[in-house]
DNA sequence: CCCCCCATGTAACATGTTACATGATTGA
DNA sequence: TCAATCATGTAACATGTTACATGGGGGG
């Protein structure tokens, strides 16, 4: 029984975060309420229960730190067995499903990449990204083609968006990989 | 007790497949699994709850079609307070809350649009979209801009590709009007 | 013959939202 | 003094996922 329970996606934004400063949950909540990376929830009752599924897996540790308030704060760290959880979740490259459901969390796990500390990872993300990417900027151009003549008006331009919002995201992860080669030419 | 009962999302999003062309849930299930409009679930267990709940609430009517089948299956076509509720729904404007944190329900309204059948209001709904989008734009650079110099390598080209893509969408939507007010010159 | 498509639906489960509770401290 | 902030948590509710059930018809 000491294998590593399921951890949902907004517990590996919590581990993320935990892993690159141990912080409280009143803490981490407001780093999602406030930054425009946090895509997630930041409301308490989603919060301090994945946290406390986080503890009971052991991916975390509690240490009481002396607030001046009524209920003390828990900080939270991460255990070596939640980094083990964490950098699993990491290395595993997105395909176009994931790239096309849920590109949101592709992006936060890309932007966790640092604590891998490993450049050529981050260089197969990218290319597993761009890859995804052409394939649904393909997906969607034949079905555009295929459309009737009489399509209405304002769904052929939301599809417009689409295509045109996956072009930036292509260019982007094109860029990217060229700075990150840039800016680590040591090898 | 004959109000309009809240209509999820999910609820809207069938709703307005239903307002342009009467379909049974197996023909609306297929389109959410075939389209890349459709993000939304496609599955079973989603969508005949919230087709039940339309029917309840009679924003739609159903009537038996005959299939060579064992269940016969059920055409749903709305009503008029359906269509009361449908209007009502896309005639509220987005504003950058909404566009942040769901601007796919943003852009699947602009795609009903057409049931409007009004390019005044069309107008008005993209300029409250980019109107958001530009506020959003200011929030995330000033966000940037605080950031320390040691913030995470690839945290930062995530907010870059944050930022290219409300660019791109603020360009879209002044296309999108120029391209709908060249469409209509006829006021 | 077996499997997939049609067509609807349910049950168990996971997850998230909203609103509330607690209670000390800080600022207007 | 009155509200807001810190800090955690619970309860009721809405919603969604996965997997399954049913059962006829068509294709290899």
């Amino acid at each position: 029984m000491t294998e590593t329970q399921q951890i949902s996606q907004l517990g590996y934004a919590l581990l993320g975060l935990i892993a690159m400063k141990p912080s409280t949950g009143y803490e981490l909540r407001k780093i999602f309420e406030s930054s425009p990376m946090g895509r997630y929830s930041s409301s308490p009752g989603a919060i301090y229960p994945a946290l406390k599924k986080l503890q009971q897996t052991r991916a975390v540790a509690t240490k009481e730190i002396q607030g001046k308030t009524a209920r003390a704060a828990q900080e939270l760290s991460i255990t070596s067995l939640g980094k083990k959880s964490l950098t699993a979740w990491m290395r595993t490259l997105p395909d176009s499903e994931d790239i096309g459901r849920d590109f949101d969390t592709v992006l936060l796990k890309f932007s966790y990449l640092d604590l891998l500390q490993d450049a050529r990872f981050s260089n197969l993300y990218l290319d597993a990204i761009e890859e995804g990417l052409r394939d649904n900027l393909k997906t969607v151009q034949d079905f555009v083609n295929a459309l009737p003549k009489q399509m209405p008006v304002h769904g052929r331009m939301s599809l417009d968006l689409g295509l045109a919002t996956i072009r930036t995201q292509i260019r982007w992860a094109r860029q990217a990989r060229a700075q990150l080669n840039s800016e680590k030419p040591n090898a």
